[in-house]
DNA sequence: TTGTATGCGTTATCAG
DNA sequence: CTGATAACGCATACAA
C-alpha cells in the first residue's frame, strides 16, 4: 500500500520536472525492474522470453509491470535492439476502393501481432515509390509489403537481401522474399467462359492500364477462352481502358460509335465497368437486357450497383491479411508458404443469357 | 576522389562486419562530423538549425552528408530529442469509400513536411479506439487526429493536454487542440431546399446512424429547410438507416411497403443513396423520373453511378490536408486559425423537377 | 539463472 | 560560436 502511494508520489515529481509534456506518465523498464527488485536485464528477458528465469522474479516483475502500468518505448527498443515492430506498406493509393480492403487485412493482421503498419502511397510513381521505400528504412521498419508496385524486380531482390520483403501481383523468388501473386489469368478467362456458357460470342473487352502485368494477364485470359470455346478473337472488340471509370465510360462509347456489334462486354476491372454500364445507360442500353456486364475486382460498390455486378472476385482483405501474415512469418524466420485463393466469379445481376 | 573510394571501402566492411543486415549502408552523424572535422554536435546543429554556426563549418558538414549519403536515423532522435516526426491518424475503418480520400489528403500534407503518419482504426469501437491511442502515445508519436471519433470530449481534452490534438466531426475548445467542424446543419438543409426548390414537398428522409453527431445535424438540416419552406414535417416520410447500402435499400422498402407517398429522397450519405436507389430500381421506379434522389458526401463513386448522383460535397481530401496542415502548425507553436470549406452541391442526374 | 557494463545514434546541457 | 559529456530507454555481450 504505502509502497504503491509512494511509487505514485515519485512519478508525480518525474512529471513536473519533465518539461516535455508528451512524456507525462513515464514508467521506465527500470522502475520496474528496481520495483520488482530485480536487475534491468532481468526484466528485459522476462518481457522479451529472451531467456529463462526463474519463477519468482517473473512472477515480481509481472505484477510490478501491471502494478506500475509500464508499456514497453518502441522507440528505445528500436534503437537498442534493431527492431522497430513496424513493417512498411508500399501501397499505390491509399483511397483506393481496390487497395482499402487490403490494407484493412494488413492492419488487422499485423496489430493483432504487436506490429504497427507505416502505410505509404507510391501513388504509381516509381521514382516516389523509391523515395517512400527509402523513407521507409531510414525508419527502420522490420519488414516491407509492397503492393504491386513500379519498382523493378531487380530492386525488390536487393532490398530482400537486407530486409524482409513480401511483394504481391508478381511471381518473384529470391532469399528473404515471398511473392503473393493472384492469378489473373485465370480470372480472365474464368469471367470470359461464364459469358461464353451464356451463350455470347461477341465478347467486347476493356483492357486495364497495360503497364500493369495483371491487366495482361487477364486480357491473355479473355483470348484463352475464345480460344477454347472456338470463338474466333476480333480486335475491335478489344478497346483500351485505364482502369477508371471514365476510361470504361469512353471504351464503350468507342465501340458504339464505330458501330462494333456485341452482346457482352467484360471490363478488366469493376470501375471501368461502372464506367461502361453509365455509357450504356446513356446509349438506352439496359444491362444486362441488351447487354451482358461483367467486371473484375468485386469491390464494395459491386454489390449495390446497378444493377448488381456480376465479377470475378479477387479477395483483397484476404490479400492483405495473407502478405501480413507471410511478413510475420518472414520475421519469425519460419519459412512462408502462403498462397492466395482462387479466382471465383460472382454472379450477380449484370449477366444473362443471350437473347 | 581517393577519399571518396577509402570511404566506400570503409562502409563495405561495415556492412561485412555488422550482423543485422538491414542496418547496411548506415552513416553516423558522428561519422559526418568526422569527416567534416567538427563535433558531432556542432553537425547536429547544422542538421537542426539549432545555433547559428560559422559559414565554413556549415559547408564542410553539408559537403560531408551530401558525400556520404547521410540520412538522419529518426528512431535515434526520437529517442533524445522526444520528436519522432510522426503522428498518429486514428480513423475508424481504412477502408472506408468516404475517409479514404481524408487519408490521402493527410499523408499528402504530411510527408511534404517530413512527418509520417501512423494510420489506425478505431473500428467504430470506444474502447478499441482508446487502445489505438494508448499505443500510439507509446510509440511517441508527435500529435494525433481524430477522424470524427467516439473518444468522449472529455477524455480529448485530457489527452490534447499532453499531445497536440486535431479532431474533426465536432466542435471543441482546449488548450493545445483545435476542432474542424464541417456544417452537416447547413448540408443538410441546402440538400432540402435542392429538393424543394424543384417542387418537391413529399421528401423522405434517411436518417444516418444517429450515434454519429454529424447524422443529426443532417436530420435538422432536413427538418430546417421544410420548416422554412412552410412544409409540414412527415414523421412517416423519415426512415432510419444506418450509413449502410443495405440500410438504405431497406429504408426504401419499408416507404415503398407502407405505401407512404413521396417524389423524392434525401439520404443523409451517398451509400445509403445508393442501396435506395437499388431499391428503387428493384420497384421499377426511375431515378430522377419517378423518384429524385440526393445524398451526401460525394464520394468518389457518385459521379459514375446510375444516374450520377446529385449530392452535398463534403470536401474529404481537403478536410485531411486541412486537419494535418492544422496539426503542423500546432508542432510548430503556431495558433491554427484553419478553416473548412462551406456546404455546396453537387447536382447531378439524380434529380429533376416534379412532374 | 542473474547482474554489470556498454552501446544504439541523436539531442541537450553545460562549460569554455 | 563550439566541443565534451550526459541523457534517452532498452537490449545484449560478458562476467559471475
Amino acid at each position: 500500500m504505502n509502497n504503491k502511494t509512494s511509487a505514485v508520489v515519485r512519478l508525480r515529481k518525474a512529471r513536473a520536472t519533465t518539461g516535455a509534456a508528451h512524456r507525462e506518465g513515464k514508467v521506465t523498464l527500470e522502475m520496474v525492474a528496481r520495483a520488482a527488485g530485480v536487475s534491468p536485464s532481468t526484466a528485459s528477458r522476462i518481457l522479451n522470453g529472451t531467456a529463462v528465469v526463474s519463477e519468482l522474479k517473473r512472477h515480481a516483475v509481472d505484477e510490478a509491470i501491471a502494478r506500475l502500468g509500464f508499456v514497453p518505448n518502441p522507440v528505445a527498443r528500436g534503437l537498442a535492439g534493431g527492431r522497430t515492430l513496424s513493417v512498411g506498406v508500399v501501397t499505390q493509393a491509399i483511397d483506393s476502393p481496390f487497395y482499402g480492403g487490403a490494407l484493412r487485412g494488413i492492419e488487422d493482421e499485423l496489430s493483432a501481432a504487436g506490429y504497427s503498419p507505416l502505410f505509404v502511397s507510391g501513388q504509381w510513381n516509381a521514382v516516389h515509390e523509391t523515395r517512400c521505400i527509402e523513407m521507409l528504412r531510414s525508419r527502420r521498419v522490420d519488414g516491407i509489403i509492397v503492393l504491386t508496385g513500379r519498382t523493378s524486380d531487380a530492386a525488390l531482390k536487393a532490398l530482400a537481401a537486407n530486409l524482409p520483403v513480401v511483394v504481391t501481383g508478381r511471381s518473384l523468388c529470391a532469399p528473404g522474399l515471398v511473392s503473393l501473386n493472384f492469378d489473373n489469368f485465370e480470372g480472365g478467362r474464368l469471367a470470359t467462359r461464364h459469358l461464353l456458357g451464356l451463350g455470347h460470342c461477341r465478347i467486347a473487352f476493356i483492357t486495364g492500364d497495360t503497364r500493369h502485368p495483371d491487366a495482361k494477364e487477364r486480357h491473355r485470359g479473355y483470348l484463352a477462352a475464345l480460344k477454347e470455346a472456338g470463338v474466333a478473337a476480333d480486335p475491335a472488340l478489344v478497346v483500351p481502358g485505364q482502369y477508371t471509370e471514365e476510361s470504361g465510360l469512353a471504351a464503350v462509347e468507342s465501340l458504339l460509335d464505330k458501330r462494333v456489334p456485341f452482346s457482352a462486354i467484360f471490363a478488366a476491372n469493376d470501375q471501368m465497368a461502372f464506367g461502361a454500364a453509365l455509357g450504356l445507360h446513356r446509349r438506352q442500353l439496359r444491362v444486362p437486357y441488351d447487354v451482358s456486364l461483367v467486371g473484375f475486382d468485386d469491390v464494395a460498390t459491386a454489390t449495390y450497383s446497378i444493377p448488381p455486378l456480376t465479377t470475378m472476385h479477387h479477395p483483397v482483405l484476404e490479400l492483405g491479411q495473407i502478405a501480413a501474415r507471410a511478413m510475420l512469418q518472414l520475421l519469425a524466420g519460419e519459412p512462408a508458404t502462403l498462397t492466395l485463393p482462387a479466382p471465383r466469379l460472382v454472379r450477380r445481376e449484370s449477366t444473362q443469357a443471350r437473347r
